[in-house]
DNA sequence: CAGTGGCTTGCTGTCGACAATCATACACGC
DNA sequence: GCGTGTATGATTGTCGACAGCAAGCCACTG
């Protein structure tokens, strides 16, 4: 080599990584559709959101693609942005990916034989037990929800966490555009215990066969298949939240 | 049911999909990031490359948000946007990803016992054997990638093949960050019949075997661990592209 | 001579305003 | 009465401009 562009400075404290404004509003936006804030298929006025954020519409138009790009928002020219609407074809798409993509964190974590990322799936199971004792539909489903997205954030994997990050906001889209209405079951914790006993017992494919097991019946849920085949099955259902009305909170400082 | 809300009008003709200047912008960008027109780590400057489109910031800002959200650029504050840079750990973690995606697109296939999804597989094979035989680094480049996508897209699925084309970019932008240079192992068609022969017996984990393997050996590559190891392959390098003066074409009128 | 301080320059981040486009409601004609 | 055409209102898409921040250069000081 003729050169040899060596780091300048190594660095002694890694440089501060401030959050941009856009990187705030897009977390805010991601917040007000997870908690449903943001209706299914609802237009977002841009003034109107821009307002109550307290910022301009620039810096909003650049946060809502950002959301575009993770297909939670959709924009056709003349008509702005809606809040995306998951049909079915999408919903089959959406849970496939999710089987691709938790199977293999379960599989990851097998492989490394990591006891502390077992222990990490085993805690977030607790806590759904102990939401699945009470009646908030709501509260059950974040912590299901969360569950999932443990489990793939302790395989260590930034990237595959962050596409889960935006599969788990695209299910919850899907429960809300289920015609069902935000229901979620009660009696999930079997199967979840089978995915914490596959890992522990280090069986990939058992692993992948559970949760292929337990999303296949999520889906069949979501399109109402249930219903139709007459299974009864102990759920807890969420009132319609407050049509509009909804406000979202100004951006931090 | 009470109400049955009925399709208002069932759709004769599908609704035109007319892209907005946004999609054309960021469209234009991937491809620059993808031919290496924008280098890694080269800053954008908004008026330089809005006036190269024919644009005005505004719109530009926009479709770098998205990829930004991709992470195929990064944004810092006060500093602009700067094309990504792929180092080590998220190179692991991005073929980790791709081999979640693309085992698992491969099990799709197999399941489904998809033989037009295998066809379409071995038509990417032949494409790739061909550009092998001759000397174009870059050509040989694009067909592997493309063999790859096509893997994913044959499985069908919507959502994992917008993932895996995101990926595909971020593996391109893996080579241009790497040290070595952009090289290509000319050799590569074994381990690709390997995955191919997998899909045609319908043997899932030998499927996924072959994509981890030819995965694992392009990280190697990349890391330019395999000239550590003294292993020597038959390589072909690509001369550095012309530091600058990159244009983008004007979006499509 | 090395290090520090301030200045300057360029760029980004944000804003307000204009023009184009779409949806809605109404009037008209068949 | 139904469909078509038109007018209106609102909202989006785009632009140009200003303020604020960061990097780089130069002069100054120890």
């Amino acid at each position: 080599m003729l050169q040899n562009p060596v780091q300048a400075t190594a660095p002694t404290v890694l440089k501060v990584h401030r959050p941009s404004t856009v990187d705030l509003i897009a977390a805010e936006l991601r917040k007000a559709i997870y908690s449903g804030a943001l209706q299914v298929r609802a237009p977002l006025r841009e003034v109107e959101i821009a307002g109550q954020l307290g910022v301009s519409r620039s810096p909003l138009r650049e946060a809502a693609q950002r959301l575009v790009q993770e297909g939670l928002l959709t924009a056709h020219p003349g008509q702005g942005l809606r809040v995306a609407y998951v049909d079915e074809d999408r919903l089959d798409d959406l849970f496939e990916a999710r089987i691709a993509v938790e199977s293999h964190a379960a599989r990851m974590i097998i492989d490394r034989n990591d006891d502390d990322a077992i222990a990490a799936v085993e805690k977030a199971l607790a806590r759904l037990k102990e939401a699945a004792e009470g009646d908030d539909a709501r509260a059950i489903g974040d912590a299901d929800l969360d569950f999932h997205l443990a489990l793939v954030q302790a395989a260590g994997n930034a990237h595959l966490t962050q596409y889960m990050s935006t599969l788990v906001i695209e299910t919850r889209l899907a429960s809300y555009s289920s015609k069902e209405g935000y229901v979620v079951r009660r009696d999930v914790t079997p199967t979840y215990h089978a995915i914490v006993d596959a890992l522990k017992a280090g069986d990939g494919d058992a692993a992948a066969d559970a949760i292929r097991e337990q999303l296949a019946a999520a889906v069949d849920r979501l399109t109402g298949k249930l219903a139709e085949r007459g299974v009864e099955v102990d759920t807890v259902a969420e009132e319609a939240k407050p049509a509009d009305g909804y406000s979202l909170g100004p951006i931090g400082q």
